[in-house]
DNA sequence: ATAAACAGAATGAACGTTCATTCTGTTGGG
DNA sequence: CCCAACAGAATGAACGTTCATTCTGTTTAT
């Protein structure tokens, strides 16, 4: 096993295990155990247990936004925009639920708050397209002219509620019924015309 | 102190601490010397830590029931009635950050995924004033026909993630703020008209 | 006086991390 | 071409700490 297959092994196990019982329910002997190396092991490759987790979690950032963004045209109407980014990224979660479990686990831990500080005050990269669609959304006069964090939350919120409702099994999300959902979102932000 | 004071008190203090910290860090000895009692006497009150993490849970939804249906009329119109339940619902979360981190913490353990189960599969009491509103929405073609489950993401996913930011402190919820957001909830379940 | 209620010390299991040792592959002198 | 010497990767037993829970002696109420 060469160095890179190893240390890809230990991420794995780790997202594995992480995802399914949380990072109390992934004592690191049992990361190494799946992993398939000795329990010292893993600290030839990350500091600690917190490095480890941090690391998982930029590993998954960098592996999603490709696969989100591709086909993404930024000269595309508002609209057809953001179905496309909100699209993608409900199908993301739904195709790779250990990735989807993890990033919860993560953003609901006292990490997740942190990076979540620094994000939203240090303006990091990588969320920028949703800022900039939204940003377009209301200057256009398309999106309600709300606080960023809200529209966030109007888009995004739903998203994650029937990501995980799929992924735990309340409910099937076919294709029409993933496009129907983005769109409801679509309507929260949208500026209503008047009837 | 009387018996229910002592029981109140271990109470409050893992309300606090958990919200705070998490379940993790809220060991027994700190609630036990936050609740002014020795770590021997929770356990005349609770079997085990379990038991203590379900109990305050109940305590929870049984004080927030009660404010949250003050002063709702199931004659209004469902969009008046999604308004007064979201509105209280988002103030309730605002006004008692503990109660929400707590919830929150609650939702994303394996006891919350339980307990979800149950409510969704096995119909416990409780969210029925939500189903019966949706339903009703629904069969007076003012909402979207979608799962039950999606329109709650759709009408809760954003009202838990603004609270959220604005217990974080990411954005500070005024009542117009409020209002917009919940309006902006009902615009996504609602029923888009053709214009 | 008695028994229930209590506080906090004691207990043992579980955990993250360390480190002395073993294993593995590479180098270089013959 | 061989193998002795070496470097550093890998290992897992052992350590110290933390925690939930139990035990024990004391206090309190009746």
């Amino acid at each position: 096993m060469s160095i890179n297959d190893k240390r890809e092994e230990i991420v794995r196990a780790a997202l594995e295990l992480i995802a399914e019982n949380g990072f109390h329910g992934a004592p690191m002997a049992m990361i190494a155990d799946k992993a398939g190396v000795g329990a010292g092991t893993i600290y030839r490759y990350f500091e600690n247990k917190d490095v480890l987790i941090v690391e998982l979690y930029k590993d998954l950032e960098e592996r999603m936004y490709p696969v989100i963004l591709d086909g993404y045209a930024p000269d595309e109407p508002t609209r057809e925009r953001f179905l496309h980014l909100g699209t993608a990224l409900l199908r993301y979660f739904i195709e790779n639920p250990l990735d989807f479990r993890y990033l919860e686990q993560f953003h609901n831990s006292p990490y997740g708050v942190e990076h979540r500080r620094d994000k939203i005050l240090g303006k990091k990269e990588g969320i920028n397209v949703f800022c900039e669609l939204f940003e377009d959304g209301i200057s256009q006069q398309m999106m309600k002219d709300l606080p960023l964090v809200i529209l966030f939350a109007l888009a995004f919120g739903p998203l994650l509620s029937v990501a995980r409702d799929h992924i735990l099994g309340f409910v099937i999300l076919d294709d029409l019924l993933i496009t129907r959902t983005i769109e409801a979102c679509w309507d929260g932000i949208k500026r209503q015309s008047v009837c």
